[in-house]
RNA sequence: UGGGGCGUGGCCAAGCGGUAAGGCGCCGGCCUUUGGAGCCGGUAUUCGAAGGUUCGAAUCCUUCCGCCCCAA
């Protein structure tokens, strides 16, 4: 229960259909506690570092957009509402081991990382499913729009959320056969105005909190200061160079930037600029025109396929490539080492390393994969 | 003190007689469980300054101011 709308609903529904319900919680960063007393009132949201995992400077108080203290608070008070018990489970160092030293690493080494996605693969479906079985669970549920079903020969399956728009399949690519089996997501099948209603019918104080945005643990959205603060040797200045390899202008880190970035390049010309390509160890940045962005190649790796069997032929797909982007007709094959190649119909804009590829066959998801 | 070029919003910059493009940046908003992108709206009564010509000038003329380049 993150203290949002969805899993509140997820535990309320099941709740109500008469299951055994336990409320569980991850505490991400080491948290303190809203005290209207401090004159910086708003130093209500979680303090990240202390306790050494992610040091981040505390005078920082704008926190996150989940898992802070008062949306703990919160599901605490959704699980009162239902009457179930409510628990929560300290994931501070797991989550700095997981989530934010990979988000760190990738950025330091050019890539652009998707934390939500080893969240859900390293913290939830792991360690989360874990603790589950620890109290008796058999099933851990959350507020995810995607669903599950299970075919005639025991094999599960994994489809988009029904609410397409709300579907957040794209960052549960990396599911196993095993964590499906232990896997529901109540809301699944509603669409997210239905899901409200059900806050509001079952009277969950939550209605209508606003939908979770950004890096829940990047303060102010500064991801770039947030990774300097980490990695204080990330912040190397190198060049801009445009598509002949001239210099037009400088940078303070190959981490600030990612491909397609068209803000921030400190550069004037009578066209958007757009950056092309990262190289990280010439600390350099190659920027060009926004046609220049489209590619129909990528190659990617530590592949998963949901129904454990990899593809041995060209398979078509629809392949999406970062969250919200439609998923364009390509073919797809395995190549060594949980490897693939995939190469789209037609050029795709900003097809960026450290993202995830996800194949998908209509609305089920097949499977996917980290870009190179 | 011979020759040439340039001064347009915070920055880059188009326009070269008909009533200030575009890009960057910035400010709002939309979108969004990653980043980026995208979309909508806002951001110069004014074109180094002062005169003049003209129905009308950033655009033509004059002078001045400030930069830059090439020759000696």
């Amino acid at each position: 229960m993150s203290g949002g709308v969805d899993s509140s609903v997820a535990a309320a529904l099941l709740a109500e259909q008469g299951h055994d319900v336990i409320g569980v919680s991850m505490q991400l960063y080491p948290s303190t506690p809203r005290d209207p007393s401090t004159p910086n009132h708003e130093a209500s949201g979680l303090v990240i570092g202390r306790s050494g995992q992610a040091a981040v400077d505390p005078a920082v108080q704008k926190w996150g957009t989940c898992c802070t203290i008062d949306d703990l608070y919160d599901a605490r008070r959704v699980a009162a509402t239902i009457g179930i018990p409510h628990y929560i489970v300290n994931f501070e160092s797991q989550f700095g081991e997981h989530v934010i030293s990979n988000f760190v690493r990738e950025y330091v080494s050019g890539r652009t990382p998707i934390p939500c996605s080893h969240c859900n693969s390293d913290l939830k479906f792991a360690e989360l499913l874990d603790r589950a079985r620890a109290y008796d669970a058999e099933q851990l549920a959350t507020g995810h729009y995607a669903r599950i079903e299970r075919d005639d020969r025991g094999r599960y399956h994994l489809y988009r959320g029904a609410d397409n728009s709300k579907d957040q399949t794209y960052f549960l690519f990396s599911l196993t056969q095993e964590q499906l089996a232990r896997a529901a997501f109540p809301v699944g099948h509603l669409d997210k105005d239905a899901v409200r209603e059900h806050a509001r019918r079952l009277n969950l104080h939550v209605t209508s909190k606003p939908d979770s945005q950004e890096i829940c643990f990047v303060p102010d959205g500064n991801y770039a200061a947030f990774v300097e603060r980490q990695a204080p040797d990330a912040a190397r200045p190198g060049t801009i160079v445009d598509h002949d390899g001239r210099v037009v202008g400088t940078h303070a880190g190959v981490h600030r930037f990612t491909i397609g970035q068209r803000k921030g390049l400190g550069l004037s010309s009578s066209e958007p600029l757009y950056v092309l390509e990262i190289k990280p160890d010439a600390a350099q940045v190659v920027v060009g025109s926004r046609d220049a962005l489209g590619r129909t190649r990528l190659t990617a790796s530590a592949v998963n396929w949901i129904s454990g069997e990899a593809p041995s032929e060209w398979l078509r797909v629809n392949a999406q490539i970062r969250h919200r982007h439609a998923a364009a007709p390509a073919k797809v094959r395995s190549t060594d080492g949980g490897r693939v190649e995939l190469e789209f119909d037609t050029p795709q804009t900003a097809v960026t390393p450290g993202q995830a590829v996800v194949f998908y066959d209509g609305d089920e998801v097949l499977g996917g994969g980290w870009i190179d």
